[in-house]
DNA sequence: TTTTTGCCTCTGG
DNA sequence: CCAGAGGCAAAA
């Protein structure tokens, strides 16, 4: 497992003006790309200015980015120096030369993926956050789950600062969801999601508190199988939820381009066939089986792919 | 078990 | 203008 040597604290050599006050951390690009994790399909509310820094949220701290092919600078808001937030963020306790060399021997055709997306990461988000914006992803784009993300956010949730004349927001809390009106979930084009949402929020309201977090606890498969209990989830957003929110490294969520990719790898006798909730099933078992304890990060390589085909990402 | 259909709304053919 | 977009659930 790779370590962060000093915990990013380092500086090295003299920072440009722009970054004078900011952190160094000497991660290479090559073992975090920032802009293609961040633009990856896995989270929607990080902002990039015109400099190439980039702005998010994450719990209730601002984070501030500037990548650079070596490392990155970073700050943290309000509070600064916070590491420990990045580093668990950014996984950065996954040591993803080993996963590579371990996925190109089960599989070799996942070579070009690799060297495609190199520094492509599975982010450890905050529990809620993902766990709603994941709902909006049935039958969707990702330009619009980004403006509906966006916009839930600016109306329900909390203030956490404000940078250069932005206010940037908290996700909102699970009471001030269920709260929340439907139809100005549909203005902010949730659309036949938005009483998903609501249910979703007083379903999880009438649990004990951090139930949703215990669920990083239990084995995968109950994880799952608790998920798909709410109305609204079925089993590829319970792998999201299980993937992006409860850091289940082996949860594979299927989407249309991931069962033709898998039909087309291994099972070409499918073919034309829909993706029934058995057929779903053993897609993902497939992908596990192949990819092992780390499958779910195998397959967002796999998905960018098919996403973004032609598109390659260095800074 | 499988296929079909409706559901919000935007985008690319 | 239509089909499809990181689906889901109800119905047959």
């Amino acid at each position: 497992m790779h370590r962060a040597g000093a915990p990013g604290l380092s500086r090295s050599g003299k920072p440009p003006e722009s970054v004078i006050s900011l952190n160094w951390s000497d991660i290479p690009q090559n073992r975090l790309n920032i802009p293609l994790t961040l633009t990856s399909g896995q989270c929607f509310r990080w902002e990039q200015t015109p400099e190439g820094e980039w702005y998010g949220a994450v719990g209730n701290s601002l984070v501030r980015l500037k990548p650079e092919e070596a490392g990155f600078w970073w700050e943290t808001y309000p509070e600064p120096g916070r590491w420990d937030l990045i580093h668990r963020y950014f996984a950065l306790d996954v040591d993803l030369e080993g996963l590579y060399a371990q996925w190109r021997r089960r599989e070799p055709r996942i070579a070009p993926s690799l060297r495609r997306w190199a520094g492509l990461r599975i982010l450890r988000q905050e529990a809620q956050e993902a766990f709603f914006a994941f709902h909006c992803a049935t039958c969707n784009t990702v330009v619009k789950i980004t403006r509906s993300v966006r916009a839930l956010a600016q109306r329900y949730g909390e203030p956490i600062c404000d940078l250069n004349g932005k206010t940037f927001y908290r996700f909102p809390d699970v009471k001030r969801l269920s709260d929340a009106s439907e139809r100005a979930l549909r203005e902010d084009l949730w659309g036949f999601r938005a009483p998903r949402v609501i249910a979703s929020a007083r379903h999880l309201r009438m649990q004990e508190p951090g139930w949703l977090e215990s669920l990083r606890e239990r084995p995968y498969r109950e994880a799952h199988a608790e998920l798909m209990r709410l109305e609204g989830i079925g089993a590829k957003v319970a792998d999201c939820i299980c993937l992006f929110a409860l850091w289940h490294d082996e949860a594979t969520p299927i989407d249309t381009h991931l069962w033709k990719i898998a039909v087309e790898l291994y099972r070409p006798d499918l073919r034309g066939r829909s993706l029934t909730p058995a057929l779903y099933q053993s897609a993902a078992d497939l992908f596990r089986d192949r990819f092992g304890a780390y499958a779910g990060w195998a397959q967002q390589y796999l998905f960018l792919d098919a996403l973004n085909a032609g598109r390659t990402y260095t800074t």
